[in-house]
RNA sequence: UGGGGCAUGGUGCAAUGGCAGCACACCAGCCUUUGGAGCUGUGGAUCUUGGUUCGAAUCCAGGUGCCCCAGCCA
């Protein structure tokens, strides 16, 4: 392989290789600019790993900075969340910031424009405002206040900032073009009185607060960031996030816009994602079904997996929706490299092995890992009467079904073949007991005279097993798209998105930690939950293993 | 009917005037003490109409479709 080959390009590689040849920038300097009003989801780590990446890769830098411009969402809390996650991913950055840090610059730049004549304060309603901006076919109209002088704008600007006006009683906005056909260049708003509640850095010494387009892109400026990586709604601000630093004479950050992540079966939006949490579709935002870091955490996706997909989906500016099913593969494939082997049982149907001594127990070798020898092997023990899966009996069995059914003869894994020979009914004529007859000659799952069996089921011994809780997550929604519509979203929840099983496990799995992650063998990736107890172990399935058998009977349909 | 963007297999991304390729999904087979993993193979795409060119996914012109923008949110 060669390296240079292998190299990721798009179009922003492109752009910012571009620009460190032809000297635009000599270095690279990129921002992460979340704002501190909820968990990451998946949807950030594109965004994250665009910027970090391309600093990282051209020998530049990344700080950390949060946006937090707008008091009345922001809490500390989130920002102590998204910088743990944000290192889970691995990312690292050489500073941390906040808008908020440089109030105080910026609202000297902000006077700066006034006393050029490039911003003025206007006493319009909310309501004058939006009505005066026009639509989107027919230009604004000035606003009445639009050409005060000098003086009374530097005036009424100071007395904003010292809390002499109430909350939206006026606004700063920019002198640039009320007929403009691009909308973010009518007159926007810079600052705009806030009073309540208090900022959570700057507390109450502000009664102004700036918007994103004042904010982002002067602070940009201010810490030198070269290239300003951001989503495609921003394009549109992009001639106004240039006209700010042209006025001041500053330097001027390049903005690229590129399209964000969008995945199959989940919602990214916050406003949903909230929705989803307090009218409780879910159990809060690390439930393992959501789309947000922290449930991918406990669900037990790992880091590598999440990059590895965020790697394959690439960087473009197509509206895109990414399937889950690459995700889920990401995340099959590296933890098929990393995962100890267990047998779990999740529907158990009790099986008894009419001619095995009933006091026997036998001490069956199983390997840890076949992709890992340095797994090593354990233990496992067996007993005359064992819990199968009831998927893998079946007294009338289906075609091509190859597990056990009358008649008929399997492996256990790592023990003996088995024939089962009858089945003992309940008044209901369920089968609650399946009986069969080991061979002892096939001691450890080979046969001595070269007969072949089609399937081999994974067992625990009754005795032995340890009883736990798994829960089985599916998607969170039916449909692949449940964006379409304001709460038409929460219409096609998957009901069954969730369930909670009792099974058994081996006893190797008696005392697990938290986060630890085991392949169930046939059935899954499982994650030890945090909700777990040494009393009650309690595992997450992380992703299934794929099924084929699954396939042929939903084929037979 | 303003402005800004985007159109390549089912999905996502490549091909930067020279044989349309990769991954996931799908299908078939091989192998298998996980119907897992692995291996092999098949099918399937350049929105449309014209133009330029020896040659167009790529350049030009027109059309069509989809996304974003009218917060004192970011």
């Amino acid at each position: 392989m060669d390296p240079e080959e292998s190299k990721p390009t798009d179009f922003i590689r492109e752009a910012v290789a571009e620009d460190l040849k032809n000297g635009r920038f000599k270095s690279v300097r990129t921002r992460l600019p979340p704002e501190p009003n909820g968990y990451l989801h998946i949807g950030h780590v594109k965004a994250f790993m665009i910027d970090y990446l391309i600093a990282k890769e051209n020998g530049g830098e990344l700080i950390l900075r949060f946006d937090d411009t707008n008091p009345a969402k922001e809490e500390t809390e989130f920002v102590e969340a998204i910088e743990e996650d944000a290192r889970w991913l691995g990312i690292e950055w050489v500073k941390v910031t906040y808008a908020s840090d440089y109030f105080d610059e910026l609202y000297e730049w902000a006077k700066k424009l006034v006393l050029m004549g490039k911003a003025y304060v206007d006493d319009q309603t909310l309501e004058e405002v939006r009505a005066n901006r026009g639509t989107l076919t027919e230009p604004g109209k000035n606003s009445p206040f639009r050409d005060r002088d000098v003086e009374e704008n530097m005036d009424l600007l100071e007395r904003m900032k010292n809390g002499e006006f109430p909350d939206g009683s006026r606004i700063l906005r920019a002198k640039i073009d009320m007929a403009h056909p691009n909308i973010n260049m009518r007159d926007p708003a810079m600052y705009r009185i806030i009073h309540n509640p208090p900022h959570h850095r700057t507390g109450s010494k502000w009664n102004i607060y700036p918007m994103y387009d004042w904010a982002h892109g002067q602070n940009d400026s201010m810490e030198g960031i070269t290239h300003s990586l951001c989503s495609l709604e921003y394009e549109d601000h992009r001639p106004l996030y240039e006209w700010f630093p042209e006025q001041l004479g500053v330097f001027k950050p390049r903005q690229i816009e590129f399209a964000r992540l969008n995945l199959t079966y989940t919602v990214m939006s916050k406003r949903k994602l909230r929705k989803l949490v307090e009218e409780n579709h879910v159990n809060g935002w690390d439930d393992p079904r959501m789309p947000t870091l922290r449930a991918m955490r406990r669900r037990g996706y790992t880091a590598e997996a999440v990059l590895e997909f965020i790697r394959k989906v690439g960087v473009a500016k197509n509206y895109s929706i990414s399937e889950m099913a690459l995700l889920e593969a990401c995340v099959r494939e590296d933890l098929n490299k990393k995962s100890l082997r267990r047998m779990a049982v999740l529907r158990p149907i009790k099986v008894v092995i009419d001619n095995y001594p009933d006091d026997l127990v036998e001490e069956m070798d199983a390997v840890n890992n076949p992709e890992d020898a340095n797994a090593g092997t354990r233990k496992v023990p067996f007993s005359k009467v064992i819990y199968i899966e009831q998927d893998d009996f079946r007294e009338t069995p289906p075609p091509k079904y190859y597990r056990l059914f009358p008649g008929n003869e399997v492996r256990l894994r790592y023990a003996y073949f088995i024939k089962c020979t009858h089945v003992v009914k309940d008044d209901k004529g369920e089968v609650i007991e399946v009986h069969a007859t080991y061979d002892p000659t096939t001691r450890g799952g080979d046969s001595a005279d070269g007969r072949k069996v089609k399937s081999t089921i994974h067992w625990v011994s009754a005795q032995h097993a340890k009883e736990v809780e798994v829960r089985m997550y599916d998607r969170l929604f039916t449909k692949e798209d449940p964006e379409e519509g304001d709460d038409g979203f929460l219409m096609c929840l998957n009901p069954h998105s969730l369930e909670i099983l009792k099974g058994f496990v081996e006893p190797s799995l008696a005392a697990v930690n938290t986060g630890e992650r085991f392949q169930f063998e046939r059935l899954g990736y499982f994650c030890v939950d945090s909700d777990s107890t040494p009393e009650k172990p309690v595992f997450n399935l992380t992703v299934n293993l794929k099924d084929a058998w699954a396939k042929v009977e939903k084929k037979g349909k």
